[in-house]
DNA sequence: GGCGAAATTGCCGTTTTCTGCACTTAAATT
DNA sequence: AATTTAAGTGCAGAAAACGGCAATTTCGCC
């Protein structure tokens, strides 16, 4: 087993169980313990997971524990947030995903803001329910516990059933050639499902993440219709997109 | 369980309830009282919790703006829950409803209960998220907000398609004559559906609402099993539905 | 194809962490 | 004041982490 497949399926493991443990991984890919320890060594670093004494936990099991690292970004994906907001109007009927910077965006909304959303992210379903205007619907399926977002067939074949005006996504990763990319198979997925159905297509993401790639492809750049970032539209970083037919808030 | 697990359990175990007791912990997650007195040090340095004889409490117990409003019906109603959460076994398919009762229910799931969730009410869906072994399977559909749970026809056609285990409801308002009864249409419905797919049906209502009787009428007595409330089986009040062949926890 | 650098991986001895047990000390309750 | 209950301490066995080393593979380069 190559060493990046073996990774790989560590990361599945975590996002599917919350938590491995370094033998039982040893055992099932039936390498030592030192290697499993190397690989959750690196995952760690890159962010992938948590390495504590005798395994990994996902993120998603202790977000008690990073609210602290990243609240620089959390300014950042505000503003986002805010340019977000001002593309939805009355009466629209708008499709989401999950994510910090969706989450941003539904605390942005004006409370006159009277819509319809649609989306299987619990995390914007609690913020969307609270909005007193706002008609939540919610996809069911599977949950994934890593990305809080139902995920699935079901999930899937629903969305095919709409055709939404807009469709939001918060995006891990965007570049030129590659366009969006993803790592989590099942949100990969649905989020091609979702750009499918919907008429429009905006990307929220905050600039660090431009010109990034992971290892599953979700779409190229063509389906993008809006790319909304922290940074003010001239910045060069930017450029490339508007120069191929995106508009860039 | 890995060291980092079952401290964010008890973090967690403290948001949720306020306070928790040493030896409670110790035989929840079944390590000796040491670990977890040495865990409540850890925590209490790190700040997220405070440690007091016996226990831990949870900052915000400090701040004395805590809910005095109906903290008693809080109490009857994690002792339904308690009773509730011990029906629950491995590998279950268990359908819930909604409500603070079944909230309360959620919160008092062991941590090592390894089953499946089937709901369409949010604030459920949020707490059986948190809780590391339990699958989450959500039932999408138009989401009503005073109810916070999703009503209509998809989520009534899918809940036609399962056969759980069991189905847990909260319900306001049981009468020996008139059987369960309430008073939102949309949610009787589901409640409907709910019962007639499941296998057993557990009701769960603090004693109050015994013998009255809302507008609209979800079934009879017959469909329900279990009856818990937060009184013992013994009171008079409960023999009425002993004598007409229901459980009573 | 061949060579060398770099990467990967397993092994091993040492160090650290984790946990339960026994025992003492402190605190709370009656 | 006596008794029960929890907290603190030291210890030891087990498990895991660490760091260095060597064998093997991979890869770039000629």
């Amino acid at each position: 087993m190559l060493k990046r497949e073996r990774q790989a399926y560590i990361v599945h493991q975590v996002n599917l169980h919350n938590k491995v443990l370094s033998n039982t991984l040893s055992s099932q890919i039936d390498v030592s313990e030192d290697t499993i320890r190397r690989d959750l060594q690196e995952l760690d670093e890159k962010g992938k997971l948590i390495k504590v004494h005798g395994g990994a936990l996902s993120h998603a099991f202790n977000d008690f524990t990073y609210p602290s690292k990243n609240i620089y970004s959390q300014d950042n994906k505000k503003i986002i947030g805010q340019k977000a907001a001002t593309l939805i109007k009355d009466g629209m009927f708008v499709l989401t995903g999950g994510g910090t910077t969706i989450i941003e965006m539904a605390r942005c909304l004006p409370v006159n803001l009277s819509a319809t959303f649609i989306s299987g992210s619990v995390p914007a379903i609690v913020e969307y329910m609270h909005h007193p205007l706002i008609d939540v619907i919610v996809i069911g399926d599977k949950l994934s516990k890593n990305s809080k977002i139902t995920v699935g067939a079901d999930a899937i074949a629903r969305i095919n059933t709409l055709k939404p005006d807009l469709c939001f996504l918060g995006i891990n990763a965007l570049d030129i050639q590659h366009g969006i990319t993803d790592s989590d198979w099942d949100v990969v997925q649905l989020k091609q499902t979702m750009i499918e159905a919907s008429q429009k297509v905006v990307c929220l993401t905050i600039a660090e993440k431009i010109n990034t790639i992971q290892p599953v492809k979700i779409c190229g750049l063509s389906k993008v219709d809006i790319l909304i970032t922290e940074l003010p539209k001239e910045h060069p970083i930017l450029q490339p997109y508007v120069d191929a037919g995106i508009t860039v808030m």
